[in-house]
RNA sequence: GGGCUUAUGGUCUAGUGGUUAUGACGUCGCCUUCACACGGCGGAGGUCGCCGGUUCAAAUCCGGCUAAGCCCA
């Protein structure tokens, strides 16, 4: 091993491993499966650091399995249906997609996911990560298309889907159905109108007194604020905040919608925003977004005032048929005739509009396919507590979303580049004719169905021109994955798959839908683990979203520092926790990494080229192997939690301190003086090999470069990446602590040698070290480690006992952990009382040894015992050397230490 | 507005009942030491978001508030 040359390494390596196929799935191998149910990435754009992120931490849990003894089931995989492609596509060649042919369109869209696509899959591997391309798939693909239409059949023969009307944005222009995503936002200056709603009944007379409640020569009324007086015809209800002091009044009382003599109920509800317009507000089918939720708590009718093509409709009476913006102005000269218009404000407004003609967006009605859903949020809660969370508090989300699941889930989406749904109907009756599985992959657009016309009245079949909601693909990826519908056998060993690993934001739509779907076609949950991972912000703290234009490029990230070092960043986010991305945090990686090849490659000169056998082992290295096995113990289990962030710090902590700092400072000169040499190799052999394999997952390149260079002629296995996880070797408690003596005093005498300016590898003249009779037993074996790292002289003595001192009690400090649950309450006054009489208690400590709690004048208690030995009290003693005049002593812990006087 | 989560030195972070709060980055001082000066040792720097409660004891448990993140078809 020479120097570290990062870059060349990792390269060599992604190339390597591509070649030699270690990650590779092996169908008919005797080890357990762990399958992964990899998030198929969305093929819109490259990766950006978040989505590098979550990624790697699938790699980590994929690694890890494999050195756990697992069939590794991780494919490579893209999700390449839905709306952002072709809004990318469209906005790209400035069209939109009713402007070409539909299959010319989606032909476009698919070779725009392939760019991205090879892009992504390049990414995948300078990451290192270890996904197997032989078990590819991407969502837009027949063959797993086939699968979208086979699953649906399969639900819509149990009676699961069925039909109905659902609002949809619409933009009137444009003529088309539109995602939220494409609906923009704009600020424009509107009216608003306050408009007379009389009551039916005559109210209380108490509620005059109320603003925004009046009466004229027509009757009492209500002052309502509106924007679109041109929606009264469809006013479903008025509503006030619950807290609204005209509340009580109103609530219940029966209004006449001006010019449309419509009766209309007042509700409370906590959305009315008080401080607006009157605070009353009017609630119409579909006005916007709002009224929606209003709809659906309400259970309002759906009664459209405005059609597809931006024209008011039946229910508009006289206003039928003129276009939005006339009928507003109409509608409002009316108002005025009639003398019910109060006034007319200016008001900024938000408007949504559509992102391509800038035409306000309206809800209009429109058929949709619905599966069944709010039927089985049961059997979706059943089957969620049956799998683990990590974090466990993720599940809480997806309980609060299906509890509060109110209607059935709209699967149909009036556009382009996804996967058909595989029906036609009857243009005369409208009896729907399903595909047949074995036909799928099918495009009724295209293709013609099994039979030429309707089975019931002989019409004209015509294919559905409706496609499925992108969900529809995602949410079966564990039935592809398991090969249900292909292989029985796969799909028995495979399914339900091992680990579900996914970001927080989409609780409700992938983890619910999958769940759900998975769930209704085989009776199983799809997955036994959920790993939430959280979110990557950007270094100025706001989420990283390629919409914000504040992501980061990883590749240009690893150019600069390398895989490992980013990686090193990732295995520091802990899971589902956002976490902000820092440079310098990848800059602390590349430090990590220069350490570990540093004492690998000390580790390497002293061990050479023959495998160190099992030995009698001296106490210091069975102090670094204990200290070795704790660790591997408590990784082992925070792996199998997932818990990433932990285990890499305390490796790192292992590594760095314990292993680099004491342990190798403090054999260095026992190798260089040829003690204990057998003793030595043999634990530098253990504990190197053994943390460079819990550093594997997490930094792949250099642990792999490490491996073959040196360890790999000694061990069996081609490859890290498929070793065994290392075992704990040995626990000796007794030695452990002796261990931790020997560490701490060296660890004292050095920090004592900077404070005084003395080099550290400068000789010290000391004579002897004293200390209890325990501590000197246990550390004795380690004396000349000791003498020689410190550089003591060879005559240096251990004693049992003190030396010639004058000890003097500075301060008597109180033990509020061993005060507090004994004295309770009075633990406060005894605290106090010692604070104030700290002269006294050292005089009888001094004199008697201690200080005895029936002395305390504040307590009339009669115990005898000792403040000092029941513990209730520590000292802190500043130490004279007595006699000798050419020495001085250096105190510490329980230790006494003689130093000679220049 | 609702659900979940988060709030700790300048920055990032550990810590889920015991009073002297962990580590990293940065900063300051010291030390060429034969794996590593891209290293080691040490110092300074915190009213643990705010208010209240429970408790002998709260960063930690409970309630309220404030701010931020995700989701709300």
């Amino acid at each position: 091993m020479l120097a570290y040359n990062q870059k060349a390494l990792e390269k060599k390596w992604q190339k390597k491993w591509q070649e030699t196929k270690i990650y590779h799935f092996n169908f008919d191998s005797n080890k357990k499966p762990y399958s992964i149910d990899v998030p198929p990435r969305y093929a819109s754009g490259p990766l950006h650091v978040g989505h590098a992120v979550h990624y790697t931490h699938i790699d980590f849990a994929a690694r890890y399995k494999r050195m756990r003894g697992y069939d590794v089931f991780f494919p490579l995989c893209f999700d390449v249906n839905g709306i952002p492609i072709e809004e990318r596509v469209e906005r790209q060649l400035n069209i939109t997609r009713k402007d070409i042919d539909r299959h010319k369109f989606t032909k476009l869209c698919s070779e725009f996911a392939e760019k991205n696509i090879k892009t992504m899959t390049d990414q995948f591997i300078i990451l290192g990560e270890s996904m197997d391309p032989s078990i590819y798939y991407q969502t837009n693909a027949e063959y797993y298309r086939r699968l979208t239409q086979i699953s649906f059949i399969e639900l819509f023969n149990k009676d699961y889907i069925y039909k109905g009307e659902f609002p949809v944005n619409w933009c009137p222009r444009c003529m088309t159905a539109m995602a939220d995503a494409e609906v923009t936002y704009t600020d424009r200056i509107t009216k608003l109108n306050t408009v007379k709603f009389y009551f039916k009944d005559n109210p209380p007379e108490q509620v005059f007194k109320y603003h925004s409640i009046g009466k004229d020569k027509k009757g009492e009324y209500v002052e309502i604020a509106t924007t679109r007086p041109e929606m009264l015809p469809s006013c479903q209800i008025v509503a006030v905040h619950p807290t609204d002091e005209r509340a009580p009044w109103l609530v219940g009382q029966i209004l006449i919608v001006p010019l449309f003599n419509k009766e209309v109920k007042i509700v409370e509800d906590d959305a009315v925003d008080p401080e607006f317009g009157s605070g009353i507000v009017m609630v119409c089918t579909v006005g916007d977004k709002e009224d929606l939720n209003w709809v659906f708590k309400y259970k309002l009718p759906i009664e459209m005032s405005i059609d597809e093509a931006g024209c008011m409709t039946e229910l508009c009476g006289p206003y039928k048929g003129m276009k939005i913006v006339d009928a507003r102005k109409a509608v409002i000269e009316d108002l005025k005739k009639e003398n019910i218009l109060i006034k007319q404000e200016p008001l900024d407004q938000n408007v949504g509009v559509c992102w391509r003609c800038k035409t306000p967006v309206e809800y209009i009605n429109a058929e949709q396919w619905f599966l069944k859903t709010t039927k089985f949020k049961d059997m979706v809660l059943e089957k969620s507590d049956e799998m683990n969370w990590f974090p466990e508090f993720m599940k809480i989300r997806l309980e609060d979303w299906v509890n509060s699941l109110e209607w059935d889930w709209v699967i149909s989406r009036q556009r382009y580049f996804a996967t058909p749904i595989p029906l036609w109907e009857c243009k005369k009756c409208s009896e729907v004719v399903i595909a047949r599985p074995e036909d799928c992959y099918i495009d009724p657009t295209i293709d013609k169905p099994h039979i030429d016309k309707c089975p019931k009245c002989g019409g004209k079949l015509i294919g559905c021109e409706d496609v499925f909601d992108t969900w529809m693909d995602s949410s079966i990826s564990p039935l592809y994955n398991t090969f249900w519908y292909r292989d029985d056998k796969n799909f028995k060993k495979l399914y339900p798959m091992s680990l579900r690993p996914q970001a927080h934001d989409i609780i409700r739509t992938w983890a619910f839908y999958t769940i759900l779907r998975c769930s209704l076609i085989t009776g199983e949950k799809p997955f036994e683990n959920i790993m939430m991972g959280g979110f990557i912000l950007s270094e100025d703290g706001t989420p990283m979203h390629a919409s914000l234009g504040n992501v980061i490029d990883p590749i240009e990230i690893i150019n600069k520092y390398g895989s490992d070092a980013f990686r090193c960043y990732a295995a520091s986010c802990a899971l589902g926790e956002d976490n902000p991305f820092r440079t310098k945090d990848v800059i602390r990686g590349t430090k990590l990494l220069r350490k570990i090849w540093n004492v690998q490659q000390f580790i390497k000169n002293i061990v050479k080229d023959e495998k160190p056998n099992e030995t009698d082992l001296i106490d210091i290295d069975k102090w670094i192997l204990t200290k070795y096995s704790k660790l591997v113990k408590k990784c082992t289990k925070q792996m199998d939690n997932f818990d990433y962030s932990q285990t890499m710090k305390d490796v790192e902590y292992f590594l760095w301190h314990e292993l680099a700092d004491h342990y190798i400072e403090m054999i260095k000169s026992s190798i260089y003086e040829n003690n204990n040499v057998d003793s030595i190799k043999y634990t530098l052999y253990t504990v190197g090999l053994g943390t460079l394999k819990l550093f594997a997952s997490f930094i792949p390149h250099i642990t792999e470069e490490i491996y073959q260079k040196f360890y790999k002629q000694f061990e069996k296995d081609d490859s890290i990446h498929i070793s065994d996880w290392p075992e704990p070797v040995l626990v000796d408690k007794e030695k452990e602590i002796a261990g931790e003596s020997v560490k701490e005093y060296i660890s004292q005498v050095r920090s004592w040698k900077s404070e005084q300016g003395i080099a550290l590898n400068a000789p010290i003249e000391s004579s002897a070290t004293y200390s209890t009779a325990n501590t000197i037993n246990s550390i004795e074996p380690s004396g000349s480690i000791i003498t020689s790292t410190l550089k003591y002289p060879d005559s240096h003595k251990f004693i049992p006992g003190k030396p010639d001192v004058e000890e003097k009690i500075t301060k008597i400090v109180p033990v509020y952990s061993k005060i507090g649950p004994t004295f309770k309450k009075d633990g406060k006054k005894l605290v106090q009382w010692i604070n104030e009489n700290q002269n006294e208690i050292i005089k009888k400590i001094e004199k008697k040894g201690d200080f005895k709690i029936s002395d305390i004048p504040v307590f009339s208690s009669k115990e005898k015992q000792g403040l000092l030995k029941e513990g209730y009290i520590k000292v802190e003693k500043e130490t004279k050397v007595k006699g000798k005049k050419d020495s001085t002593i250096l105190s510490f812990d329980n230790f006494y230490l003689e130093l000679k006087v220049k």
